[in-house]
Parts: structure tokens; sequence; C-alpha cells
DNA sequence: GTAGGATTGGATCGTCAAGTCCAGTCCGAA
DNA sequence: TTCGGACTGGACTTGACGATCCAATCCTAC
């Protein structure tokens, strides 16, 4: 019984992986509730037994899910992040946002989201874990944004964790939007007063 | 047969609205997939085949729950709105939204928008559905912004269009943020910001 | 008051998903 | 090389859900 913990073996724990890269990609597209253990099952290429021997049942494949969608989204945010020093930075984060949500038609929105919206008010335990995302999410958005007050682009005394999450909402709200009316107008022009109302904090003004 | 079409007696009407109303609530509270038709037969007190006598099946009583929600989304908000002459006026009608969902705890997110994020990918009628509702509900903020362009408050050649969409996906980002998080801090995030934004539109500035 | 459609009750069916079981195979350590 | 635990395959059980059926009752128009 391996059912909690990491597998021991190399070939077990590629096992595991594939179970959870295909959930994932299985729940991004259909949502929980929509992704039967027998679509996975059949997605990752493994047997019924496999999925109860590394997960406990469907929520702890779910909570794996969570925390493997997390990291896949601070992953690719990061590097944008960490960098956020100038006003053209944020922009040119906004124009990534925009450009992947416009590729597939708004089609999917955010993955973390989505799993929240279906998720938060009925499970405790998957809603500490998104929000546990999410908090890491805007708190990588803050600092960079701290950064832009470190080094003078915003004035001293900004609020970058109200900002971040105001950040935050806009792309999460556009990118529902975004979903159902299959354009980006709605998260670019959230986005883009958002990014305004930031700019009235540059330096050199009041 | 009166699957098709209103029920065209009084009490027909009023079982068929019993049936809407309780699976609305249910669907609000547990997602559609969450949600069963024998759930719904024990809310609304009604038997297995009332439902499915006036309606085909579930995917049509959940286009009458979308039909429903968007309905009492606008009942609720247009009135917030057709009086939107100042920006007194808007500050009030961010305080009804974050009030709401402070009450609350974020809990339910808004009704349409977790409707959308569930069904939009999967169900081409449905985000039909969701979009023409988001669509009333932006055009209804539109007005209103359009209004304050009417009486000065705000420049003219203001694009209220760009600003209402901002304005609803700061809600619904601001929502489902809440959901998570079980705070409104997102949600007044984004309305602050985007309302200020919208004060550097104030008739008098550059 | 009565015909006939509208409405209602609830048993029932087919399907499919979640989760179990167990027999077997693989593989690293001694 | 062999022992034991990790891992795998797939049949199987159980239960719930969507949907159907049909008989019974209501109610409105005539």
């Amino acid at each position: 019984m391996t059912s909690q913990g990491a597998p021991s073996t190399q070939k077990g724990r590629a096992t595991r992986d594939r179970i959870v890269v295909a959930a994932a990609e299985l729940m991004y597209r259909h949502g929980v509730a929509g992704t039967s253990t027998p679509a996975v099952r059949d997605a990752a290429g493994v047997s019924s037994s496999q999925i109860y021997h590394y997960f406990a049942d469907k929520d702890d494949l779910t909570k794996a899910v969570i925390t493997h969608q997390s990291q896949a989204i601070l992953a690719h945010q990061t590097p944008l992040l960490v960098t956020l020093d100038s006003f053209d930075a944020l922009d040119s984060w906004r124009d990534v946002v925009v450009e992947a949500a416009r590729r597939q038609n708004g089609a999917g929105g955010c993955p973390l989201g989505s799993l929240s919206s279906e998720l938060s008010d009925d499970h405790p335990w998957a809603r500490d874990a998104l929000a546990a995302g999410f908090s890491a999410w805007s708190g990588a958005i803050r600092d960079g944004l701290a950064t832009m007050v470190g080094n003078g682009a915003l004035r001293p005394g900004t609020d970058a964790d109200e900002l971040a999450l105001a950040l935050l909402a806009a792309v999460q709200g556009g990118l529902l939007l975004a979903q159902a009316q299959h354009n980006t107008s709605a998260l670019e022009a959230a986005l883009n007063a958002v990014i305004a109302h930031i700019r009235g904090h540059a330096a050199g003004r009041a």
C-alpha cells in the first residue's frame, strides 16, 4: 500500500505523474465532475487499480491536480513577474496573458479559476489548496510591483498587495468572460483599467 | 405532451416555476453536475415525471435555470444602474455588490459566473445563453455610465462600453476569488481600481 | 356533467461511475 | 538467486442518476 506519499520507485513516480497530468488535462477541459476515473484511466494508459494505488479516492487525485496546476501557473508566470521592473514589463505581462487567452478563443479559462469555481463552495480541502494557489500567484505579482516601488517606478507607499489582488481579479474575471463570449475584450478592458490605475501611482506625480 | 412551451394552466405554470427555482438554488450551491434530478424533485416537491413533463431533459432544465438567473440578476441590478448618474451612485453600486458577497463570506460567487465557468466550454447552447446574460448585464452598466457621460459627470468620448466590461470583469474575478479566499479584499481592490480609473475620466480634467 | 387534454405519482429500466479485489509481474536488496 | 514489497491488470460489486412508462387524477371548455 503506497497510497500515501510519493512512490518509491522511478517507474511508480512516472505512472503517478502520468495519471496526474492526464487528470489535469481532462479536468481543465471538462471540469472535475465531468471527468470520470475511467476516462483518466484511458487517457493515462493505466488500469483502474493503479489510480487507487496512488490516490485514496477521486478527491485525493483532484487535490493532486490542484497542486499540479498551481505549480504550472507559477512556473509559467514567475519568469515574467520577477523581471517586473517597469511599466513596459507590466504591459508585456498583460500581453502574454491576453495572447494566451486569445489563442484558444477564451476556451478553458484559467485552470485554477475553473477548479475554484467548481470546488470552493462544497469542498473545504480544495478551497484551502486553491486559496493557497491564488495567494502564491498574487504574491508573485505583488513582489513584481514591489520591485517597481523599490526602483522608483512607483511611488513609495503604493499598496502593492492591493494592486496585485486587483490585477489577479481582473485576470480571473476577464478569463471567465472570455470563456462565455469567445473574445478577450473584457479581459483587455479590465487589465487596461487596472494598469491605467497603477500608472496613476507612477513616481513623479502628486 | 407539454414539454415545449409554457404550461397552459395556472397550476402547471406554478409547478414549472417551482422546479426551476429549486433547480436554480441547488445548481447555484452545488453546480449543475452536482445537482441530480432526484434532488431537484425532492426540493421542488414534485415527482420525476413532472420534471420531464415540463423539460425535455436535464439540459433543457439547465437552460431554464440560466434564463432564470439572468433575469434575477438584471432585476436586482437594473434599479441600481438606471440611476447611475454620479460617482456617488457608482460607489453605492459597488457597496451593494461587495456587501452581498461579504454577507455570505464569498460563498457561491456569482450565479451566472459559476454556471458559465462550468458550462461554457462543453455546452454551446449554454454558452450562448450565458453570453447573452453577461451582455445584458454589461449593457445595463454601460447605459448607466452613458448617463454619466450624458449629464457631464464623465467626459464626452468616454468609452462606456469598455469601462462597463472592465467593471463586470472586476465583479466576476472578485467574486471568484472571494469564493476561495472567504473574504472580499480582491473584489474591493478590483472594483476600487477600475472605479478609480473611471474617475480619471471625470469631466474637468485633461 | 362530461369529454379530453393537462397534470401528477411513483415504479422501473439501462447505463455508467466509483471504488474493491485479487491474482499476477516486476525489481531492488541481501 | 530469491525474498518481499512495489507495482500492474482487469474483472467485479454496488449504487446513483438520467430518463421512461403508464395509470390515475384534475380541470377547463363546451
